[in-house]
DNA sequence: ACCTTCGGGACGCCCCGTTTCT
DNA sequence: AGAAACGGGGCGTCCCGAAGGT
């Protein structure tokens, strides 16, 4: 019997989730004292405390609720996709991402629980270039997983390109670069055509690049 | 009159460094606490405070040596190379790298410094992609600043991938991926060939898959 | 109008002292931390501090009560008789006992409020010497002040050893042992008697083992 | 190879432990916080830490020490003695051994480990009355073991008695009680002679009160 | 009225980087 | 160069008051 409703319940948990998401990302894991969480997430201590049993588990759960969504993003838009509006909307993502990393380095129980979550990108990723490559759009003669695995680096490079705050970029270079990589999984379509695909959107037969050829 | 030769002294710092490396690496700065230091570098805080004023300013060196070093073998053997062989030489490096990023991101006083560094390393892909270009290697249908940019974000994104220690994987693909990239920026030379080129090594007019085929 | 009747009330209030007791016994007074209360009594933080100010004042009333009953149960039936009785009904009176006195010692406020609960005991174990002194049973060589002392003493020793939790020890010993307090007290009646009498009893004449030598 | 001399450095451990003494038994375990024990002390918390991996480790070690010396001297001078000396020479091993009692009760580890001391000095106390009663000043129609069970019991009692601060009251009056304890277990020289016997002095023929007699 | 849960903030322990002494 | 001492500050616990439900 709660004695608060359910959904102010959870909208504390969010905004302490929020908070320390900006205070992780903005600072790093351990420079993010619970003071500073304190400060960003608008309650004290106690409220934190009450709601999460101590900071590591704070943490862990925030990286848990972005992984998810990373996850449900990827299955859905595409990896490309997911790079391409990276630097727009990023609440702390990025910063967070980046702690994940390094944990994933220096914390071998914290690596072997992530695996399960990093597969699952994999696999998501790999599916969706196999559908891809079935309506023609993705080049077949190189593995999907291979394929998938030098999204998946691209990828890593932008989080670490813009986690370090590189953003401030040039952003058609970016959006150059990131045609580049699209076009390395892509099916050939003539001779050196850096394709702008909307191969997130249904793998449509033709690119705007060729559309705009025709 | 120095007690100790010069060599001794430099000797000591490269301890230190190296020992330092190794901490930072596995541990992360801020668990890398000092009497972890002092047990990975085999000296005492009065040894270790008396070559570096504090951790800080051991960090910051330690980082400095890692760019320079990598500046110098990217003028060098080329971005690509530099990848090829990152797996198998890290000692601590990698780790160093992810520290660095992290530092970048939170601490805007080192960014500013750091940028430098940043546009050195891009300068020399820049001009090694150049080169490339003229010797008819390197496609020139996209600028070099794109190409020597979606190298530089390949790197990072190896970085990530390997400094989280996911290095564990296929070698044979991560071959295959890097091959991916490196034939991203490489003048097409027949229909999706994915070529093992020694770009790295003075741009040898025929690959090694094409030596295979011919 | 009370919602519930003054019993309810009363019982919850038992219901926390029972509960309090057991707590404040087995963990010590800082160590029964509130969520240590809510758990063993049985209720919650509200509940609780609904019908005590604070955690102090429940200690403080606890330890009343324990003395109330102390009191009364001495003066009816006499130290040694507690002193028998005392390894066998214990619900956490012991240990509450050793926190009191831990208090008295460290708290001047709290030991000036309980000079004369102490006081009181004393008095009773004076006068119920005396009333033995008159009857014949309890020697006349040593001021009953002295006598008083004394029983008082050992029994700080023996909540002292059985609130150590030492109580798993031989039980016949422990009846010599006290047999041997009693005689201490009591008048000579031949050579090296170690009698047991029921001098709590109305200070029959005749002792158990006078009974078994007759 | 120390750079500070040992005895220095048992110094500091000694300040340390003495002044952890007082606080601890003046205000208890969890009262004596570590800025008390760092004002007491004299030193800081490096300094404290330093020398004890922590507050209970400190303690642990601190109790241990009186252990120690408590079993010496009781080997030495015997219970009685050592309760004769008691109020005088008090230096916070009072209020520490409160502190243990407590202890043996919360804590089950700590129990276990304890226990062991606990034989050692009955044993010695055991081993004295033997030897007691071979030199006849010690009364054989009793089991040395209850003997030694009665003082230690008297023991206990006196220590929560002094250790409550009552040590305030009539010192003739404590020596009369003790007195009454000694008499207790000494083999009777004649009707109700509240004997004051230097037992702890290799048991004279003859006690102060039979020399006033004579 | 009685009870529960949420939230606040003081403070306890002790770790950590650093300075001082040897 | 090593060991001892320092003191700032991090995390998380703890007691309790407020808010809210039954």
């Amino acid at each position: 019997m709660p004695k608060v409703s359910p959904e102010r319940l959870e909208a504390t948990r969010q905004q302490i989730l929020d908070g320390a998401r900006r205070s992780f990302a903005r600072h790093g894991f351990e420079a993010a004292t619970v003071r500073v969480l304190e400060r960003e997430i608008g309650l004290s201590r106690g409220a934190i405390f009450h709601h999460f049993r101590d900071k590591d588990t704070l943490f862990l759960e925030l990286a848990a609720e972005d992984a998810e969504e990373m996850s449900a993003v990827v299955a859905e838009a595409g990896l490309v996709q997911v790079m391409r509006e990276l630097p727009a909307r990023d609440s702390g993502w990025l910063g967070v991402q980046l702690e994940v990393s390094r944990r994933l380095r220096t914390d071998p129980a914290f690596r072997m629980a992530w695996e399960q979550r990093l597969e699952t990108v994999r696999a998501a990723a790999v599916e969706r270039l196999r559908r891809g490559r079935e309506a023609g759009v993705v080049r077949d003669d190189v593995p999907v997983e291979v394929l998938a695995a030098f999204l998946q680096l691209v990828l890593d490079g932008l989080v670490l390109h813009l986690a370090t705050g590189s953003a401030a970029g040039d952003q058609d270079q970016q959006r150059a670069v990131l045609d580049l990589a699209e076009e390395a999984v892509r099916r050939a379509t003539g001779p050196a055509v850096a394709a702008r695909t909307d191969m997130d959107e249904d793998f449509p037969a033709t690119t705007p690049a060729q559309e705009a050829s025709a």
